[in-house]
DNA sequence: GAGTGGTCTAGACCACGAA
DNA sequence: TCGTGGTCTAGACCACTCT
């Protein structure tokens, strides 16, 4: 008999770090927890240290994890610092990042559109929630935007104790349980209409960079669609390619 | 006596990675050309083989090197494709990137005004080329584009035989000896202003995307200064965030 | 001093590409 | 079949943090 000739190869550091991210998801590791040392979680998986290690490695780099010598591995949480400025792109003349405040103009439950169904993977014409806001850079409102998550994720959220946290991030993580680990963002460039020109104080007609974000938790699941509206006279949205 | 505590601590593989990049620099080894082998590197550097491949694996994850199981290992060329889909973050409606054709509009020298100085990290008013040109994708005209290089750097470039090739970073690469290996983009919604708009095929007034990119070579040197105005009504601006 | 992650080594074996 | 990069191991030692 032939032996198999390896049809679907997998590295055993990767069929690993498919289990970390099992742990992740089911929060049997939750956000801000420290991690197994290297030598037990290689005693517990059967393999090496140098394989656990890969697999660490590989998660750091994609921001789920965070390692620091000398004291150990743990699950990124969504610190202030976190969503503020890692999922925060506009930064000020100086290329300096600013911390925003946010005032929050409304939040209703709804049906969810076509568009809002396919860009959250929903079916058919399902809950969510609409959460309008303005946020201000050193007291300037630059930002206004429109939030819609699924109500399956955020129940109750519509009838929350007001006001809504800066950084709603945090809130998912800590009060509804799923993480923001990464957002695809699209930019255009439109013309102010009456409401966003009196959120932003500018003249209708003016031009606004429009970002429209869809933020995914593990597994490239989408959980929040995004749409702001910047004025961008005194900042502007950074980019870096590599 | 006691023994120096480490007051500059500097991993092989960092070290190693130095001199792989000094040699990157200095085109010893030339864009496209292949590397000596693992054992090879590991020998004439005079570490393991392990140390020779973190540091491979970090330059491959900067994108300056490029392996390829069982053939070995290469430098990052700017081919068609890597200059055109690398750097070209436009995407149509279906998220697909398209190939962009591009039409001179003019190139001339001149002197670097103040803030082009800045941004190229030039010393005073020293020649630069400046090129003016829109492209199109499809076939519809979607960017008008100035672009500022150092004379410095591209001698006798406007007086290149024309026409010049769509892919700049290529032409850099081959006539002139520099190879672009990252870039920054600052993006602002703007007003068309009647130049613009005639490029465009829009009204005056429409709002377009304006992206203004600083590309660097290896170190971080800038080489280029670009500013791109876009027109978003059939296309956006993608960023990954992750 | 104990425990953690980070570096470095040497060697075995595997998957892949090309001749 | 050979040479390449990719995986996996076991073990030694180093740098860092905390108690």
């Amino acid at each position: 008999m032939d032996e198999i000739k390896s049809p679907s190869f997998k590295p055993l550091y990767q069929q690993v770090k498919e289990l970390m991210v099992l742990r992740l998801t089911d929060r049997s590791w939750a956000p801000g927890s420290i991690l197994p040392s290297e030598a037990l979680l290689a005693a517990e998986f059967g393999v090496s240290q140098g394989t656990v290690r890969k697999a660490l490695d590989e998660l750091t780099s994609e921001n789920l994890l965070r390692r620091s010598q000398g004291r150990g591995t743990f699950v990124t949480e969504h610190t202030a610092n976190r969503s503020l400025f890692h999922f925060l792109n506009m930064v000020d003349q100086n290329n300096e990042k600013q911390i925003p405040e946010s005032h929050l103009v409304s939040i209703a439950s709804g049906l969810a559109t076509e568009s809002e169904a396919i860009d959250l993977g929903l079916i058919e014409s399902m809950n969510v929630i609409r959460i309008q806001r303005n946020r201000s850079l050193e007291g300037i409102p630059v930002i206004t935007e429109e939030i819609v998550v699924s109500s399956n994720r955020t129940p109750g959220l519509e009838n929350y104790p007001l006001p809504l946290p800066n950084t709603l991030y945090q809130l998912y993580e800590k009060d509804f349980g799923f993480s923001v680990t990464s957002a695809r963002e699209w930019l255009t460039a439109v013309s102010a209409n009456q409401q966003q020109a009196q959120h932003l104080n500018v003249e209708v007609g003016a031009p606004l960079l429009c970002v429209k974000r869809i933020a995914y938790t593990y597994n490239a699941q989408p959980v929040e669609l995004r749409i702001s509206l910047c004025h961008t006279a005194n900042h502007s949205y950074l980019s870096e390619l590599t």
